[in-house]
DNA sequence: GATGAATGAGAATTCATTCAT
DNA sequence: TATGAATGAATTCTCATTCAT
């Protein structure tokens, strides 16, 4: 009954080409708030500002869904990090900056930190988002082994790691000059060095 | 436990002075097996043998048994790692003990460990579990520095926490050696010591 | 209504464009049967012929379908007594013509009667529903009022309530020749007046 | 085991022989506060100050109870009636006295007011219920028109009925002086009579 | 292509009632 | 006699998913 022209539509056809990205966004962001069971077809929907049934379209289940935010939010993530490290001057105190690093990542940066924690413990029971989990471990090691060696780049990503869990719990949480100490005896500092 | 005799009555009286409990190990073990979210009336009536109302019984809502059955197992490991530490002799390489426990907890005590990092997370966003959560937190680094000192504990925990919940997701996982060596970086050697 | 060619479908899609309105209707008449407390949503959709999971669609949550369904309930009420006051000759014998409208409201339309005193009655306990409840009271009270005075309005819509609420539970109900007596003496004759 | 003294008994026995009219004037009061809906063996018990087992002990189903509970809540409102009308000079202003009454139903008794309204509706739906209410509106009929005439009486007792359902739910409330002019209406005054 | 009405499966929870003690 | 643990049936409500439009 419509023209050719497609003059006739009501707000249906391709009114948003990013409109996929806009829900994955919205996942992500409902994952921060309320954790991955918080996630579904009618949070992220409203979330996003999209009808309920756009979530449905772009994304065949829920688990998709899940999949493909939790795999963004992880390289968001770690391209997050690359630029950590591609601004750090070359003479910087690395147990200074792991130390801002961390204490970022519970303060502006909270709501991603929490989005990663997520993704690690839903990937336990979902195979499918293993491959995002491990990637942000080993960008971490490798980011970390590339300003020291292969052994204390493993550390520090296993310290940074358990300490941003920790200190995302810890009430109150711990001050920057506690985590620089820490990283700082990572870096093989000794009791009584200064 | 019961005898022959009481079989064939249909459950009414108090028949299992047990049953809560029951209740919360079943709670336990769905966690381990399906994640926190995993967790509904259900299943963790089948799990335990029980009729469904026996757990809305027991507990009145489902983040009451939740509370009580991570709490629990977060004690439960906190008892394990201390009698871990007891049974530590005085000269034993604490390296090769911390990628012991590690290991151990990868493989015999994975369901145990698994529940410690559900735990976690989704304290993220259940205020009342974090009690629990912080509560191996710091018996961990209570621990580890005991044998050490307060800053290396607290790296020392840390790394232990990363290191396992990296492991619980690497495929292939990490092997002792790795494990040690980096343990054994955090207790001080350096690059080329033996 | 519909038409043979539709009876195949499974139910998808916008079948029924009067859904809502017709899981309304059933409330109501669940309502009429069992009482305002026998309303839940398997009654609901047993009587409206549609799945449970319609009600809930349609409705959030039950006191939104009840509340609903009683306005609706109420003001079918007023317009049914709007009618009957508009098809009144001037001249007619008001106590006669009151008297029939009671008989009418404990037979013909027991149904709507009973409706109107369970939304009373729910109304104390449920702040939603009381404006459909007020709203009642003050048609009659205008419409008794428009044939008579505001005072003799008040007393007839009093004397009509509390008559065919005590009338709903006699046993056996009194007669017409008995309230159209009492609706006389409202109407200012006196004991002896013929 | 225990000694033919009783005295080892655990709270058992016959603690409280006044046990069942309590656990009726629980349930009065929780229609009261919450309607008929709201009554179930815990919330009674707990009203009451019982045990759960105690409620189903002394009556056999929750019908048997609500039975018990508003007949009881009936009776005592016929006796207040009752006790009005002794108190009632014999040159009293009826129209006066009779908003008063009105008044104090909506005020000081209100809660035994909600009551009786709540067993008239729950009447509609269960017979054995239906004596309890026609028994109250009787005693209505009876004592308005002792100070009266027959038909007079059954008009104050239906306008009564009326005026107080309308009244517990009208906001505002109407005034004693309303109240007043519509029982001197009903008792015959013509506009513009003092 | 895009939507949202529709629905069935299953979730938490409530509760009357039973019955061993 | 009195109790409260126990349970199953039913309740409200949520939601992933389907599909007519």
């Amino acid at each position: 009954m419509s023209t050719g022209k497609d003059l006739g539509r009501r707000g249906r056809g391709p009114t948003d080409p990013a409109r996929r990205k806009k829900i994955a966004d919205a996942a992500i962001a409902v994952v921060a708030e309320r954790g991955v069971e918080g996630v579904t077809h009618r949070a992220v929907a409203a979330a996003a500002g999209v009808p309920l049934g756009s979530t449905t379209y772009h994304f065949a289940t829920l688990d998709d869904l899940l999949a493909v935010a939790l795999q963004r939010a992880a390289e968001d993530n770690i391209a997050r990090l690359r630029e950590w490290e591609r601004d750090l001057s070359p003479d910087a105190d690395l147990a200074t900056e792991l130390a801002d690093l961390v204490v970022r990542g519970l303060t502006e940066e909270r709501a991603e930190t929490v989005v990663e924690y997520e993704l690690y413990v839903a990937a336990l029971h979902r195979p499918p988002l293993r491959r995002a989990s491990t990637g942000w471990d080993d960008a971490l090691v490798e980011l970390f082994a590339s300003r020291t060696d292969a052994v204390t780049g493993r550390l520090l990503a296993a310290a940074f790691c358990g300490l941003v869990m920790q200190a995302l719990l810890a009430d109150p949480p711990p001050t920057l000059t506690e985590i620089e100490a820490i990283f700082r005896r990572a870096l093989g500092d000794r009791p009584g060095d200064h």
